[in-house]
DNA sequence: GCGCAAACCGACCGGTCGGTCGGTATGGGT
DNA sequence: ACCCATACCGACCGACCGGTCGGTTTGCGC
């Protein structure tokens, strides 16, 4: 096989990954058939199973992908920061970001539609998702380590908090709203570092 | 009809909501079909739909439940407290237990499964969380209002931050987990009044 | 102990689902 | 010009879905 029909291959699933991810925020992953997927790609239900086995595969491939987009674009520049407290308020920034981006739908998809997924599929996904509560939770850790007194909230209890503060944004924002993204994110951050009442 | 029969009506009703509630948490909404649900009751399906109209009317009763749980056992109490302060705190407190009540499956139900609801529904259980949302956002004005500079934080934005944190619980929590609700409760209300640092 | 409505059963319906398969079109390599 | 893998089509399958319906059982009121 040339170079170039190896990389028509990748393209072509990666459209379809695409526009199945669309089809899943839109409809949910149940009231979403292999058909509908089809139809929106203009092909048939038989040629797309020529490119994926099953529907399970397509939605872990886009769950894996979810996984991908955050840590190339979240974790990826983080890392780079050397102060902790600018490295967590980057990370807040960013992962909003990832959240609200209308282009990357693959990661809503991953946040509502777990159940789906067989358990030994789910399990690998839940991995990927636990390394990166393991590496919020040490930033957290560094940043209170840096205090003279221990703090009342625990690195993990705060690493849980903020995941949800920000993974439950997909439930209520609406991008007319008057709750937009840059408004968004430094509101979270403040709240996160300072409470209420700063 | 007598008051006796008018009640086990209500009570078979009921009895039939909560164990659908629970094949919906446990299974998904789309992934549980009418069957499953009849046989868990010992029932044949003709029998359950003696019952109920539809698949869509009994998602409908358990959110609209959830809804009233949420007020009778939430928002019911918080009121008679007077200090705005003590009242956000047993909030908190409150709708933490009834998220992670085993007892109360219709909550995660409703928190996970809007899409599935036709849209008349799913407007009607919208507008219940809406007053819901409006009374943590004036519960939270009041608050910072006492105050004599103005908050970096906007209520509404607190509001949904608070909600994000509680809310999404249900995504993460295991009773056998080291995170138990004992220390959730004052760990969470720690980080919503003074941050991370405090 | 009879009448009658409510509760319930089980067979059935049309439709759709995820998935299969034999066959055809296509287009780059030689 | 021909080859052949790849892409793709469209008819089809068995299972199951939500929902219906005619008939039977059950149990309370009188």
């Amino acid at each position: 096989m040339s170079a170039m029909a190896r990389e028509a291959v990748i393209d072509s699933r990666q459209e379809i990954l695409r526009t199945a991810a669309r089809l899943f925020q839109q409809r949910g992953y149940d009231a979403t058939s292999m058909n509908d997927v089809a139809a929106s790609l203009k092909l048939s239900k038989g040629g797309l199973y020529h490119h994926f086995q099953s529907k399970d595969e397509i939605l872990f491939e886009i769950m894996n992908h979810a996984m991908d987009i955050t840590e190339e674009r979240v974790l990826g520049p983080v890392r780079g920061i050397a102060n902790p407290e600018e490295r967590l308020r980057a990370l807040i920034r960013l992962h909003i970001e990832v959240v609200l981006s209308p282009r990357d739908r693959e990661i809503t998809v991953m946040l509502h539609e777990n159940h789906p997924l067989p358990p030994a599929l789910r399990r690998r996904i839940n991995g990927r998702k636990k390394e990166y509560i393991h590496f919020l939770e040490n930033l957290i850790a560094e940043i209170q380590g840096s205090r003279r007194a221990a703090p009342r909230v625990s690195p993990r209890a705060a690493a849980f908090a903020l995941l949800g503060m920000i993974n439950w944004i997909y439930q209520w924002y609406k991008p007319e709203g008057e709750l937009q993204v840059q408004n968004l994110v430094p509101q979270f951050t403040d709240l996160l570092f300072g409470g209420l009442l700063v």
